[in-house]
DNA sequence: TAGTTTTAAGTTTTT
DNA sequence: CTTAAAACTA
């Protein structure tokens, strides 16, 4: 579901009076108890962090700690008693899909609360990116670049070398970044020594900034140069936003945290919530010591710990538990489980991947037919797994079975040819200095535009600001005859559509018949391009399936533009939402979140999820933990371990296969290492043991001397 | 230049 | 086994 556009000044107007009818209702002391109803559920911990204020606050909040809870409720409490003004509070995230549920959340316990300035981190950089846009040297219709857009920037700029070659530079870049470190910044050998890199951060840059796009770290990282160097803006900011609030801190990179701290004013509350346990993206950038060292960085901070679990019954918390205090580098908090008794978890040993993922299908539905209390829904159920591609043999076993089945994160709509075929076009017309959708997009369908016309428009284009749609329309004269009619159908497709945008820029007449209806917004405008482009029939044409899933899939792209107005702005905004929020699902999705069905789902995707049944699988060594880590990626790893198991409620499973298909050929498995550090007697253990298939425990594992499990 | 065939490569996790 | 890039032919 696309998210909803920025709430309008309506919004803010209707608050105003409900805020008013609030203070007039609830001038009596007798009605107090409706005005602290929200604050009922709350056990010690939490209230005392609800009602924090002054100093900085550090929650430590474990798994299960009702976290969310306090966050939505502090938003609920500084609106309603502190008198802070909705829109003066800021509260981040790190997905859209939590932004969304705290917004929700924080909208049933205050409506004043839809003011409340809700985003992700990076959201909010493009926000402040679009508003400073003259001070950052960009355009406010800049377009964001995802991974594989900076490899195609980045290999326009290395030309000499091979895509592959440079796949590496662009993940070490994007890690530069998350760490705030620019090309000449010394401590940049921190990624990489070699100045092969610096050099190649250097030209991408430079690069980067004549298209006049971002990427994902410039979203966090130009932000903070612009509050950094510009004090008036940085204190304007802190004007503007008296609390700022953080979830998953732990999941904050060194430029998130910059951003806090240019945020942070002798004024501002801060207060950020996170549990050291569940860091896992330290690929990404995250650095834990922010949350370790935070006390330091802000002096006087007071530390509030939520250690009581309401999720999972005990033995499940006692395992995953048991597992992560193995961790060397934690604060170490010690969770009580809420509620008692429950079943032991159960490990299962299958012989192969097809024997586990029947086993789970079993497994669901033995539960979904029982009788009495004991009788689950499908809905009940979660599979997780280590990487996405392990969703495969699932899907095929559910299917045969008849379960049903959504697999959460994996459907990359956006990243789909012809998807990103379509963003490109729109891309062109948002920035037309974007000269990797430019280039994207010029020759398809086919135009009869090669590498030699295009490098006739490129060479236009280094004499007109990097403009590629303008440098086309200025080379049409040099350009063989086909690829001329062919450029020239392509620029009248954009210059029209560029007119139902308002045609800020020199367009045709404006076609009445064509004119956008109010209500369809952007997405008659989308269509309109899609069709003139000739991008729609080419990939319907395309479709190996037959199904014309692709033609569909463009016309759902279409439609969700259609909560977008019909601006250049609109369309910027459109975009950015796409590039932003890569959940971003077909619109089946309600009919489909009704539906009663099991989820398939990667353990990172379960963060801040529950089930009241899961199943962990593909518990062996070079799948979960992957590949033979050590130290901190050990660590790492084992935390995830934790995230999935404390994901359960109810009952948890764990699977191991003996064998597995790994890069098409069948390897012989050893069971995860986890499994071994699980404390004896807490778990019951199914299948064959482990030795039956003779194998052993990872090498070097302290245990073994104490027997097997 | 377009489209097909061959060959190679490479597979975490996500904003 | 799947996907992507490179080479080749029409």
């Amino acid at each position: 579901m696309p998210p909803a556009p920025p709430a309008g000044y309506e919004n803010r107007l209707a608050c105003g009076i409900l805020n008013a009818m609030n203070t007039l209702l609830h001038s009596g002391e007798s009605v107090k108890s409706a005005e602290e109803d929200y604050l009922a559920p709350l056990n010690p911990e939490q209230l005392e962090a609800v009602l924090h204020s002054g100093h900085p606050l550090l929650i430590l909040a474990g798994a299960g700690s009702g976290k969310t809870r306090v966050i939505t409720a502090k938003i609920a409490y500084l609106i309603k008693e502190r008198r802070i003004p909705p829109h003066a509070i800021l509260a981040v995230t790190f997905t859209n899909k939590a932004a969304r549920e705290m917004a929700e959340r924080a909208r049933d316990l205050e409506e004043r609360a839809s003011s409340v300035m809700i985003r992700t981190f990076h959201s909010f950089g493009a926000w402040f990116l679009r508003c400073n846009a003259e001070r950052a040297g960009l355009e406010p219709n800049f377009t964001i670049y995802d991974e594989d857009d900076s490899l195609s920037l980045l290999s326009l700029a290395a030309e000499n070398r091979e895509r592959s070659e440079l796949k590496p530079f662009v993940r070490r870049i994007a890690r530069a970044k998350d760490y705030f470190l620019s090309p000449d910044d010394p401590d940049l050998s921190r990624i990489d020594y070699r100045k092969d890199f610096k050099t190649l951060y250097a030209a991408y840059e430079e690069r980067l900034r004549r298209v006049g796009s971002v990427d994902f770290g410039d979203l966090i990282k130009r932000p903070v140069e612009i509050l950094k160097e510009q004090p008036e803006v940085a204190s304007r900011l802190r004007d503007r936003f008296h609390a700022v609030l953080v979830d998953e801190y732990q999941d904050a990179n060194v430029a998130q945290f910059e951003l806090l701290r240019a945020l942070f004013g002798p004024e501002t509350y801060l207060c950020v919530v996170g549990d050291d346990d569940q860091s896992i993206y330290r690929f990404r950038g995250a650095e834990v010591r922010n949350i370790l060292e935070f006390p330091e960085r802000f002096p006087g901070t007071d530390i509030i710990r939520l250690e009581r679990n309401y999720r999972s019954v005990s033995p499940i918390l006692h395992l995953a538990s048991s597992v992560v205090c193995r961790n060397q580098g934690r604060l170490g908090k010690t969770l009580v489980a809420q509620r008692e008794g429950g079943k032991q978890p159960v490990l299962s040993f299958l012989p192969d991947q097809e024997e586990e993922a029947s086993f789970c299908a079993r497994l669901i539905e033995n539960s979904v037919r029982q009788s009495g209390a004991r009788k689950a829904s499908y809905a009940d159920w979660a599979v997780l797994y280590r990487t996405n591609a392990q969703s495969l043999s699932f899907e095929t076993a559910f299917l045969r079975r008849r379960i049903p089945y959504r697999v959460v994160g994996s459907l990359k709509f956006y990243e789909r040819e012809e998807i990103k075929d379509a963003l490109s076009l729109l891309s062109c017309m948002a920035n037309p200095k974007d000269e990797v959708a430019f280039r994207r997009i010029i020759n398809k369908p086919a135009r009869g535009v090669g590498p030699a016309a295009l490098r006739r428009i490129m060479e236009e284009a280094d004499g007109t600001d990097g403009d590629t749609v303008a440098a086309a329309e200025r080379a049409l004269s040099n350009l063989p005859p086909k690829a001329r009619a062919g450029v020239t159908v392509f620029l009248k497709s954009l210059a029209a559509s560029a007119a139902d945008l308002g045609g800020r820029r020199d367009a045709g007449p404006r076609q009445s018949d064509w004119a956008v209806k109010a209500g369809d917004g952007l997405s008659v405008c989308v269509a309109r391009l899609l069709h003139n482009t000739g991008l729609a029939v080419y990939h319907a044409a395309n479709d190996e399936s037959g199904t014309n899933q692709r033609a569909g899939n463009l016309q759902e792209l279409a439609n969700a533009a259609s909560l977008y107005p019909a601006t250049f702005e609109g369309l910027a905004g459109f975009l950015e939402h796409i590039e932003l929020d890569r959940s971003f699902e077909i619109a089946r999705e309600e009919e489909d979140a009704a539906r009663d069905a099991v989820t398939l789902i990667t353990v990172h995707n379960t963060k801040g999820l529950e089930f009241p049944r899961v199943i962990m699988t593909g518990l062996e060594q070079g799948v979960f933990p992957r590949t033979d880590k050590r130290g901190e990626e050990l660590e790492e790893e084992r935390r995830l371990f934790y995230v999935g198991a404390t994901r359960a409620m109810d009952e948890l499973y764990l699977c191991t296969a003996a064998r597995r298909r790994l890069y098409g050929r069948p390897a012989f498995m050893r069971p995860s290492l986890f499994l071994y550090e699980i404390e004896q007697g807490r778990m019951r253990i199914i299948g064959d043991r482990p030795e039956c298939f003779g194998i052993l425990p990872p090498e070097g594992f302290p245990a073994l001397k104490d027997g097997l499990l």
